[in-house]
DNA sequence: GGCCTGACTATGCCGCGAGCAAGTCACTTA
DNA sequence: TAAGTGACTTGCTCGCGGCATAGTCAGGCC
């Protein structure tokens, strides 16, 4: 089988339902389009609205809904700043759930370099500043990157409390 | 600065734009929520049409739409089976190509499970099969994990190119 | 006092992702 | 031959992400 391996009674999917999955939830928080590319501008070092909106080009109203999201969402920081004969103005400054969403975005940047430019290939690559090797995202224990089909799902819940999460779900229908 | 270090013109963030984003692209083509439901079934061994609308808990309608768009884009292969007794039916297999986002989709598990889950913590735990240790996604060189502000960014395009997808994006204003 | 600029807000529109409900179609089984 | 089943399709509505255009608002500059 290509694929995971599942712990104990996770193995008969039908007996369990991710009610509260991580990814699901990711998803509703900043699975938009335009939230990862104001997170790769972060990354790249931009902290000032129509800088953002600017280079993710994307119109000013996007941008100002989604730093309020995200800010409220507590990956960005709103920090006020003066530079000298400006008023005070404010800067969106990454915190460390938003710095923390790097491995999503540089592993979708890394897979469509691979997948969705053709031959033109990566147009940016990525390397460690301090010893000049190449720098790629991978899925890995302490020794080694791990193969999916020796990756092991272990369940942090009981059969019971799945059981129940099934019941609750088939009864909201 | 709490960023990635930008080589050479790079660092002039506005004398560049990146066109060909595979951020962008990426999102384009898997940046929906039952997309990345869909392939995290997948990884854990799901294969039919009925199993991956129950178990991901999406509609028939979205179930069929995004199997046929990812199939499409090559992330999954359609292969006929036929068990004993039963009509010839199609099941829905990853290909290399989805495979590949694996790193994306245990990513935003991750950070997931340490942003959004609160006291309860991640409900679903991932370890190594063969050594047992945990699994985390990484971004990493050879050698060591590389934080945000040892990345470097170098350009796989010269300064006109760039100069001169510029000229393109703003004369498409 | 009027102008400019950076940072938004407001309004109107479109398209798509998603849900719900019902229908179809090719078989298999009784 | 009729009923059942798995795998879809069709038709509808809703809400949200995104674009465009225009307006606001605070403060520094001339």
């Amino acid at each position: 089988m290509d694929a995971a391996r599942l712990d104990g009674f996770l193995a008969d999917r039908d007996a369990w339902q991710t009610t509260q999955c991580s990814i699901a939830k990711a998803m509703d928080t900043v699975g938009t389009r335009s939230a990862m590319l104001i997170l790769r501008e972060a990354y790249y070092g931009t902290r000032r609205f129509d800088d953002f909106t600017r280079r993710v080009g994307i119109t000013e109203a996007v941008a100002a809904a989604r730093l309020r999201e995200l800010t409220a969402e507590g990956l960005f920081e709103r920090r006020p700043y003066k530079e000298p004969g400006q008023r005070t103005r404010y800067e969106y400054v990454l915190t460390e759930k938003g710095r923390d969403l790097l491995p999503v975005v540089l592993a979708l940047k890394q897979w469509g370099d691979k997948y969705l430019q053709g031959e033109r290939g990566a147009p940016l690559g990525l390397t460690d500043d301090t010893t000049g090797d190449p720098v790629r995202v991978e899925v890995r224990s302490a020794a080694r990157e791990v193969p999916l089909e020796e990756l092991r799902v272990t369940p942090n819940f009981t059969e019971e409390q799945a059981r129940r999460a099934m019941r609750n779900a088939s009864a909201n229908r």
